[in-house]
Formats: C-alpha cells, structure tokens, sequence
DNA sequence: ATACTGACTGACTGATCAGTCAGTATCCAT
DNA sequence: ATGGATACTGACTGATCAGTCAGTCAGTAT
C-alpha cells in the first residue's frame, strides 16, 4: 500500500499546484520514486488518478467540518455562521493543497464531458453550501437572521467567502487580513432589521 | 491583418474553454485554418500568444467598464455600487469568452514565473476592484455607504460579484437568478446604521 | 515442489507537442 | 522591372506525452 499512497500524496500537490493538463505522468513517476508502470497499474488512466485524488481531497474536507460542527455548537444562527465562515478560512490555510485543487478550472473542463466529475463536482459544491444554508436556517428560526431566501443567500456568503479564499490562495493582495471584515459584512448582510431577537 | 486577427479569434475561445496547457498550436492552427508556422510568425512563442489574448480581453473588459461610467451617473454612491454589480454580471454573460479566460488557473500559475503575466494580474483585478472602491468612498462622501474600510469592502464586494459569476459561468445552479438578492446583500451589507443621509 | 497471486518494473510505442527553417507569394516604392 | 519588406507556408525536428506489455519477484496456499 506504501506505492500507491506516494503516489496520491505527490500527486495531490502536484496537480494543486499545476493542474491537472500540466502535470505528466512522467513527473508523478520521477518525484514520488515510483516507476511509470506501476501508476498505471494502480490507475487505470491519467483522469481515474485525478479522480482519486480530488475524492480523496473533497472526502478531507468534508471530515474536518463534520469534526469542528460535531464539536462547536454556536450561541444562535447567525454566530454559527460566523463560525462557519472562520473555519473555511481557517482551514484553507490548513490544508492549501485540497483547496487549490476544488478551484482548478480542469476539474470544471473535465466535468462537462465525465459524469463522475461532473458528480464529483455538484456533490463538493453542494456539501459547502449546506455548510452555510444550516447555519442561515437555524438562525431565522432563533430570529438572530432575517427572513431572506436561505438557498440564495447561502449561495452568496459561500462566493463570498471562497472568492476571499481565491485571493487567498493566489497571493492576491493580503486577504488573509480580510477575516475581521468580512465577519462585519456576514453580520450587516443577515442581522434582521432592528431589535428582533429569538423568542 | 486578416490571419493574425482570425488566430487571436480562435485562440480566445479555446483558451478560454480549454485552458492553457490543454490547447495546443495544431489546434488553433486547424481550427482558424492558418498554418502553424504563421502563428508562430506572429507571436514568437505559445505563451507570447496567451498573453495577447489575455491583454485584448483585459482591454475590452476596461473599454466597455469604462463606457458604461461615463454613459452612467447614479443618485448616490451605493447607487452606483449596485449599478456595478448589475453591469459586472450582465457584461460576463455577454463576453463570458473574456471572463472564463480571466478566471483560468493556467493564468496564476505563469505568473508564479513571468513577470509579464504577473503585471497583466494585478492590473486586471486592481481595475475590477477600483470600479467598486470608487463608488464605496462616492458613497461614504455623500453618506448613502456606512464609514467601512472602503478598499477591504470593495474586495469583498469583488469575491461575492465575481463568486457567483463563476457559478454562472460553470453552470452550476441558476446563478442568473442571484442578481435581486445580490443587490439586496450589499445594500444591506453597505447602508449606514439608520436614518443617516446626504448632507 | 508446484501453482498462483498481487505488486511492481524497464523498455517500448504511436501520437502529439511546441517550435524551426528554407523558401514562396504579394505588395508597394523606387 | 526590380529590390526589399511583410505575410505566409510545407516539411520537418527532437522532445515529451499517455499508455502498453511482457515479464520479474516475493509471498502464500496447496
């Protein structure tokens, strides 16, 4: 089992940081030190290891979040979103690598001609959004936020949040000091109007 | 000045969808019905022509920006945020070929290693960003925008517009249907406490 | 001992890649 | 008409690509 987990953890880095048409199976071979054959037996093709690997990554994430929303339980909806928006900073800076490799285009061009990625894709998307959408509808049911659309706005703090992350990790001006402002602007976007509180 | 402009055609669209690393010169070269070595002899190398494509995008995309504020003078500086978002998400729908492109990794990662496309980066989002920045402090001047920090608010401003471009753009969810409640979200996330106004 | 297994590999293939080069066609200015 | 620039091309190259294949090898069951 030693080879065939080289492979994933090189790999894992090497598509991260070069995309998926970039890297060769030659250079998954030359720097995990196993020979070319040897992917290809583990792998049917080059698309089956970029698979694995983005499950492997997404899978990754999935189970950090479950694990920090088993253990934290926020005050009401609206800290819960905060958390939320905390924690994918937090781990975005944790572990680059999965993050880097969910926002290659590859992933999108591979999803329009392969149902597994196009699967692969909707289901990552899908397991972030719910993060917040939760968060959003526990927080109008405790009046800590007010009654918007929860689906949409949930959309719209999830590209938020991952945008920031996106500059993030592209080294884009110094958006890790953006965490303060943007909790701010989570707050003013979904506090109700005035006064209202939990029954 | 027919050929090299059919070449900067066909290559916008395939960079565009495909990416970088994934389009080759045999295709571009078929595909806009130009020998290969005519492209080469207009642009020295594949990364010469990349930046080409990316530099006419970048253009088009500030022309038209352009345009639009001195076509466009609105009430008050949150007015005017709104107008920009509404402008950015109906201009990536209709140039969408200018955005994917603008939106590809193969972009950041050359310019981990090229000056050239490192500048055309920064210059493509600082002229995003400055277009909702200008309308934040417009805004702060005649009160109609709360005293935030305008520059941290118009990136964050930028990573939620541009998030749900991006979902628009890779079809996923109806992002097209995001616009109401993205006006609503800044609105919210940007107007003073209560009552406060113009001098 | 024999037979079979999964893990692994070196050597190879045909296709495709970006890029080169010598040379042709078209033009306008002299 | 002619010389020189500009535009263009077919034929080519060496490198690299994803993927294949025949076969080695350690372990294990019979």
């Amino acid at each position: 089992m030693s080879k065939k987990s080289d492979i994933l953890r090189v790999t894992t880095t090497l598509f991260a940081h070069k995309g998926f048409p970039a890297t060769s199976m030659g250079e998954v071979s030359r720097i995990s030190g196993v020979a070319p054959a040897t992917i290809f037996y583990h792998f049917k093709t080059k698309e089956d290891l970029f698979l694995a690997v983005l499950e492997a990554a997404r899978d990754d994430i999935v189970r950090r979040i479950n694990a920090h929303l088993a253990e934290n339980d926020a005050a009401d909806g609206l800290q819960r979103v905060k958390n939320a928006v905390t924690f994918y900073l937090r781990l975005a800076g944790e572990i680059e690598d999965r993050f880097l490799l969910l926002h290659h285009r590859s992933l999108y061009e591979l999803a329009g001609g392969n149902a597994a990625f196009e699967r692969h894709l909707e289901e990552t998307v899908s397991s972030l959004v719910d993060l917040f959408h939760a968060a959003i509808v526990r927080g109008q049911q405790d009046g800590s936020i007010a009654p918007l659309p929860a689906h949409k706005t949930a959309l719209i703090i999830f590209s938020m949040v991952d945008g920031i992350v996106r500059l993030k990790t592209h080294r884009l001006y110094s958006a890790g000091s953006l965490h303060d402002e943007l909790l701010d602007a989570c707050e003013r976007m979904l506090r109700p109007p005035t006064g209202t509180s939990a029954p």
